[in-house]
DNA sequence: GCATAGTATGTGGTCAGACCACATAGATCA
DNA sequence: TGATCTATGTGGTCTGACCACATACTATGC
């Protein structure tokens, strides 16, 4: 199980090993690739792999040039990771729109009852500056959302467990477009804009006063109320998923916007590349 | 935002798009790598960076040789991907071991209640086989808490909710070491084995009654008994997370049993590579 | 004709070497 | 002393070359 016989494992694995002795922790840069390549007896490109695997996750980032700030530095940044596993997931329907929802009822309203039980400790501050940008009048839906996101983002970020703090992060990043898509869908965004304002308003005195129960009865009604709303969760949900609020199923979208891969590319037109920066 | 001016950026959202659009989906079979680079203009080293981060995230399953299983080919299974990014992410300590028990218990404890409410068609088979496989006497601890992982997850594919369960098995997978490590400081294993079986029957049998709060209420004692009882959670929780059962804190482990990755490496020694198998 | 062995083809996996863009550090020059 | 200019080293990329593997085709023997 050590070395999988492929050369980027051999990457990871090694990697992975010295982050758990501690001889790797997050602030301390790798060696260079050509380093770690000759150290480690692989090619470079394989170097890169495990590399490029690890910065998707949320490991590593790399900077170009020299001095203290380039090279590949350990990270610990996992929601990037997780928002990319889960919107790619989403893409290949191996996530459900549906049961993306059904997950954030859950972690957030544990988060939420969570909060009003320590709440006297509960640092609440970004939220409430959150909510209170949101008060703004000129607001496009986009950056209504966006600060939407924001908050609940910050909910979790209160209670101090980095695990939920990153799911969230990464389920509202997955469905970031269905969300802004069932704004269209909404009768009336003003109004919509009002409402949603004055839940994450009453969610918050909810956690203030310490009143879990309460706490977590408005952050279901105002997750589903949304994507009941909105009829979000039409597409890409032709599974057997035991609905949240009857959701409706309609066929899925049109074909691409731009040629898709073909599976068996007829001929070899190299095409022109696009501005090769080398020789 | 589209292309990042990074090659291997525009093959996965190339992939992306072509999943979003429905022209790629589970099954299908990706080009092969010299046809995607010369299709994109990038190179092969690019498409094949993207590729590695399409596996490690559960996308794409990849085959040698030729014929109809050869090459790429389209997949969605999460919890692969998941249990990656977890497993490096607690070894970055970005996910403290703490953390991850407290999500355990915010998820599995929805998960029974979600089961006790749909007692009736709920699918507990699988579940109940593992619990009846986990009685046989001659299993090793590491055999045993195998078969308690998968009566876990089981539970969470019950629920039919992928995304939680794709959670739960990263969770669990994430902290497998831990776990097993947890068994030389239990007092007793073979009164834990039989306590733990208890539990796990005491379980099913409150979802089969339909009894939510009592399936919530043993599900979160069977967690944080196990945890408290191995007084795991020390290592790598050096963070202010308010605790679950009040966790001690130990200094970290011992430096690496391998000579670690060192970050400047001082000579070039390009050892003898391990068996290389080209010219 | 038919079964078998041998070969051609195409796949991912890997490596080596070469550039580029970038950013710093040090040497050079006004 | 100050600014500029030149190594030097980094990640990022491309190209071309092999290897191991698995199939599909073809020639060979009966």
């Amino acid at each position: 199980m050590t070395a999988d016989q492929r050369a980027w494992r051999i990457v990871l694995e090694t990697i992975e090993r010295d982050l758990l002795s501690g001889a790797l922790k997050p602030g301390d840069r790798l060696p260079g690739e050509r380093a770690l390549a000759a150290e480690l007896g692989v090619g470079r490109s394989s170097v890169r792999e495990a590399l490029r695997v690890l910065e998707v996750l949320g490991l590593v980032r790399t900077n170009t040039g020299s001095g203290p700030l380039a090279g590949a530095m350990i990270v610990a940044t996992p929601a990037g990771g997780m928002s990319q596993l889960m919107r790619l997931q989403v893409a290949a329907t191996g996530f459900p729109v549906a049961a993306i929802v059904r997950t954030r009822l859950v972690l957030e309203t544990a988060v939420v009852a969570e909060l009003a039980l320590a709440a006297k400790s509960a640092p609440l501050d970004e939220a409430q500056q959150l909510l209170d940008a949101m008060g703004s009048p000129a607001l496009t839906p986009a950056e209504f959302l966006a600060l939407d996101a924001a908050f609940h983002v910050a909910l979790a970020e209160a209670s101090a467990n980095q695990v939920i703090t990153a799911m969230m992060a990464g389920l509202r990043n997955s469905i970031e477009g269905y969300v802004l898509a069932g704004v269209a869908r909404l009768p009336d965004w003003a109004s919509s804009v009002d409402r949603l304002r004055a839940e994450h308003s009453g969610i918050l005195a909810a956690i203030r006063v310490g009143d879990a129960d309460l706490a977590r009865t408005r952050m279901h009604d105002h997750i589903a109320g949304y994507y009941a709303e909105t009829k979000l969760t039409d597409d890409h949900v032709d599974r057997d998923d035991d609905d949240l609020t009857a959701f409706a199923r309609h066929p899925r979208r049109m074909p691409a916007q731009k040629t898709p891969l073909q599976q068996t590319p007829p001929q070899k037109t190299p095409d022109q590349k696009r501005e090769p920066h080398h020789g």
